[in-house]
DNA sequence: GTGTTAATTTCGGCT
DNA sequence: AGCCGAAGTTAACAC
């Protein structure tokens, strides 16, 4: 952990420059580096991703003169990514041991959704009753598959936020879907957490249904059935 | 900065814990906080973006039995998002001003690709010529707007990463362009430093060639040519 | 400010 | 190991 005033160089899948400025260094145990200044979001101004190494290397006259008292170079293991860090100053320099982390657990994501709303499918419309959630097809696995009130098929592509991808994404298993006689005709609703005015549009062009999903609501109803057993 | 052993637990749109164990909290100027550890990329195990405020609450006694000497909670300006940091010891604290950064210098990024095919139209083909950059449509801009050998309109589509997105994308130009009967019939090519082979299959099935560009290549010409003048 | 697209995306899951 | 899709994506840029 190092807080130094000092440029940096990167060239690899782009080149980029780091003009003089005062930053934080952090060399992890696995040997990335990451170079933060005090601001901007939790992305580093620039870094070298593991498997890399550290080594220190000659800092000739003219960079001297400039003011470069230590120069040092990061390459990584694999690709041909190199990372120069010129030091002019350092102001702090310390060492801790960290240790392994158990790692993060996360709960609210797309699979989420889909568990929870495949729970209460009800939420898609009166009389919908669930065929199967990750439905495989040749094109990829349709996020639920639902039969509705008319006792007709309908698949539901299933994101946090709705977007014109997914819009997509669900057009192209209607299509296919709808190639399968035993299943044709196949409706479609696309459901999230927030869509965009754009994906609504373009999907209800399509005749597709939007469904915006509250995960709050959806626990609400897990909770008040689990009153009811 | 502080290294402390702490648990996290974040609530926001998704909720997260961190079980206990010893990390780097860094506090940005802005109010920010990254909270990393001694491995994976440059990510932080977990974070708070700016606008946010840290403020200390108190430890109530079963916290204290369990070893809590001081929580910190960070709040969202904006949103409902919180960050409850529980420390247990603190290994280093240290305060560091940075001041304001100068930012990155980038090169090598999606318009350099751009620029550089277009000054070399022919890596697209013998006997084509450019038509412009950045040819504005209803839609958007088409990355490239050629003409081929045979004098008829070629829509380009370049990406860094050649992904089934950008297939997509060259399609609704395609659809649009091939409407204007001054332009019809419009062509297209999709390149990429990298197709993805679903994505290829994709352009393929669509009559759309896909173009590996490669950076280093379109560089050389560039230095051949600088060498004839 | 809002929306769209790129990113040295990273990360996880599955084949 | 490679491919694909999600992400608390974040960030830059256009409208």
């Amino acid at each position: 952990m190092v807080v130094a005033t000092c440029s940096v160089a990167y060239s690899g899948r782009l080149n980029a420059h780091l003009p003089l400025a005062t930053r934080l260094l952090m060399f992890k145990e696995d040997g990335s580096v990451l170079i933060h200044s005090d601001g901007g979001s939790y992305k580093p101004l620039n870094w070298m991703s593991p498997p890399c190494v550290t080594d220190a290397i000659e800092v000739d006259d003219e960079q001297r003169e400039a003011g470069v008292i230590e120069q040092w170079r990061v390459t990584h293991a694999k690709t041909a990514d190199i990372l120069v860090i010129s030091v002019h100053d350092i102001h702090h320099d310390s060492s801790h041991e960290l240790g392994i982390d158990p790692g993060l657990i996360k709960d609210g994501v797309e699979a989420d959704l889909q568990k929870l709303s495949a729970a209460h499918i009800e939420v898609y419309g009166d009389g919908f009753s669930l065929i199967r959630r990750e439905y495989f097809t040749a094109i990829g696995p349709v996020d639920i598959l639902a039969r509705d009130a008319n006792g007709e098929t309908v698949a539901i592509e299933i994101k946090r936020r709705g977007d014109i991808d997914g819009v997509e994404q669900l057009t192209r298993y209607l299509d296919l879907l709808n190639r399968d006689s035993t299943l044709a005709p196949v409706h479609g609703i696309f459901a999230a957490q927030e869509i965009k005015p754009q994906a609504r549009t373009l999907a209800e062009d399509r005749g597709i249904r939007c469904v915006v999903l509250d995960l709050d609501d959806l626990r609400g109803l897990d909770t008040s059935q689990d009153k009811l057993f």
